[in-house]
DNA sequence: CTGCTGCCTCACGTCGCGTGAGGGTCAAGT
DNA sequence: ACTTGACCCTCACGCGACGTGAGGCAGCAG
C-alpha cells in the first residue's frame, strides 16, 4: 500500500499544501500516519476521503458541514454517490434558470421592455439546496423557522443527536409522568412540562415562539406521524399535550 | 421613479441588509441618494447594478473583479448578457463533467475496481479556462489593444485558431533554432524573429506597437505563465526572447 | 409621550484559506 | 563528510465577504 506525502496528494488533487494542513488542523482530513520526523503520511483511503469533501465543497457546502456527511457512518458510500449527483443535478437545473433568465433579460432588452424589480430577482430565491428533504420544506416551506432549524442541524455531529434525542426521551417521559398523574393540561406542571418542550425545541433547533409552538400543538393532532407516537406513548398523550402547549402558551 | 430603502431591496433581492451595507462600503454598489436622515435610496438603475453583481458573485467572481468588470463602460449592457451567458455555459459543462465523473466512480464502485489516484482528482483540474481571461483583463484592463485583440477574436471560428496556433508554433520553433545556434539576442537573425512575432500580433490580435512589444517581453520574464512556455521550449528562451525584442525595438 | 419598527454607524467575530518567518529533514552531488 | 536545494514542519498574522450585536437616531401609531 502506497502512501503519499503532503506535497504529492496537493499535485494529485490539485490543492494547496496549506489547504491539507488546514483540513488536517480542523480535522477533517487527518493523514493516515506520519514518519518518525513528523511528516504526514496519506494513504489511499485518505485520498478517497479528499476527493468526497472536493466535491461537496465543489457544491458550496462549508466544510463543518462536509465533515459531518462524511462522518455519518449510517451512509454508505454508493449512497454517497448518489446524494452528488443529485446535487449537482439540482445545482445544473439551478444555472439553467439562471442561463434562461439571463436570455428573458436580453430579449426583453431588445425590445426596450423593462422588468418588474421582482421579475428580476426570482431566479436568486431558489436555494439549490432543496430537492433534498423537500417533503418536510413543502409543509413548512421558506418559513423561517424551517430554514434556521437547516443552519442549524446541519452542523450536529452524532454526539449532538445523541444528547438531543437523549434530552426528548427524559421530556417525553416526563410528559408520560405528569399524563399518567392525571394533572390537567393547564395545571402548573403540565404546563412546566410544555414549556421544556418548547425550551428544548428553541435551544437544538430554532427559535420557537409561543405562536409556532401552539402550531407545533395542532400538528401533534393533525399528522398522524406524531400523533402516532405520542399516542404510543400513551393513549390520549397527543391531545393533552396540545392543550397543554395552548394552556402554556396562553399564560405567557 | 420609485426609491426603496435598504430593507426594500434586501427583501426584493434576497440578501441581507448587511450586505447591501458592505457593497456601499467597498463602493460596489452606492445608493443613488440618501435622505436627509441619511437613509440609503435605492433607485431602479442600482436594482440593475445589485442583479448584475448578483450573477456574477453567483459565478464565484471576487467583488473588486465584478466592480472592475461593472465599471468597465466599454462594455455594453447586450454585451454583459453575452458574457454571463457564456458564463454560465462553462459553469454547466464543469458541472456536467463532474456529474459523468461521479456515474464513473459509482460504475467503478459496482465493479469494485478503484481508480488510480490521478483518475479520481481529473475533473477537479478542469480549472474553467475563463479565469484567466478576466485575470488578463485585469492587467490589461481597458487598454484598447486589448480591446481591439478582444473585438477582433470574437469573430474568429476554429479554423482560424487553428491557422494562428500553426503560424505561432512555427514562430516558435524558428526561435528556438536560432536561439539554439547560439546568436546574440541583438544579432541579425535574432531580430529577425522577433519582427515576425510582433508582425504575427499585429495580424491576428492587435496593433502592436514596438512600444507594445517592449512591455510584452517584459512580461514575458514577469508572468510565470509566459515564462513556463518559453522556458519550456527550451531554457533561457524567456530572457533571450525579451532582450531580442528590446534589440529589434530599439533598431526600428 | 411612549412604544415599535426600521435605519444608521462602529466594531469585533467567522470561515477558508494565503503568505511568510523560522527552522528541521533528506537524498544527491562534490 | 559536507553542502545544497527541495521538501517538510509549526506558528501566526492577513484577507475577503460578510454575520452579529451594541448603541443610538427617525418616524409613525396609539
Amino acid at each position: 500500500m502506497s502512501t503519499y506525502s503532503v506535497g504529492q496528494v496537493a499535485a494529485i488533487a490539485k490543492v494547496t499544501v496549506r489547504t491539507l494542513h488546514h483540513y488536517d488542523e480542523i480535522g477533517l482530513l487527518s493523514p493516515g500516519g506520519r514518519t518518525p520526523a513528523g511528516y504526514r503520511r496519506y494513504e489511499d483511503a485518505d485520498l478517497d476521503r479528499l476527493q468526497q469533501i472536493l466535491f461537496y465543497r465543489e457544491l458550496g457546502f462549508p466544510l463543518e458541514e462536509i465533515a459531518a456527511i462524511l462522518d455519518d457512518d449510517s451512509v454508505s458510500p454508493t449512497e454517497h454517490l448518489r446524494r452528488q449527483h443529485q446535487l449537482i443535478s439540482a445545482r445544473i437545473t439551478h444555472l439553467q434558470e439562471l442561463a434562461a433568465a439571463v436570455e428573458h433579460a436580453m430579449e426583453a432588452q431588445k425590445m426596450g421592455i423593462s422588468l418588474t424589480p421582482e421579475e428580476k430577482f426570482e431566479v436568486f430565491g431558489a436555494d439549490y439546496q432543496e430537492s433534498w428533504e423537500s417533503e418536510a420544506e413543502q409543509r413548512w416551506g421558506n418559513t423561517d423557522a424551517w430554514q434556521q432549524s437547516q443552519r442549524r442541524t446541519a452542523r450536529y455531529d452524532k454526539a449532538d443527536w445523541q444528547r438531543i434525542k437523549a434530552e426528548m426521551d427524559s421530556l417525553n417521559s416526563r410528559l408520560v409522568e405528569v399524563f399518567s398523574a392525571g394533572s390537567a393540561p393547564d395545571s402548573a406542571e403540565a404546563m412546566e412540562a410544555a414549556e421544556a418542550h418548547r425550551q428544548h425545541i428553541s435551544d437544538n433547533f430554532y427559535d420557537c415562539t409561543y405562536e409556532i409552538h401552539r402550531c407545533l400543538g395542532a400538528m401533534y393532532l393533525s399528522d398522524p406521524r406524531f400523533t402516532a407516537t405520542y399516542e404510543d406513548l400513551a393513549p390520549g398523550l397527543a391531545q393533552w399535550l396540545h392543550d397543554a402547549i395552548l394552556a402554556n402558551a396562553a399564560s405567557h
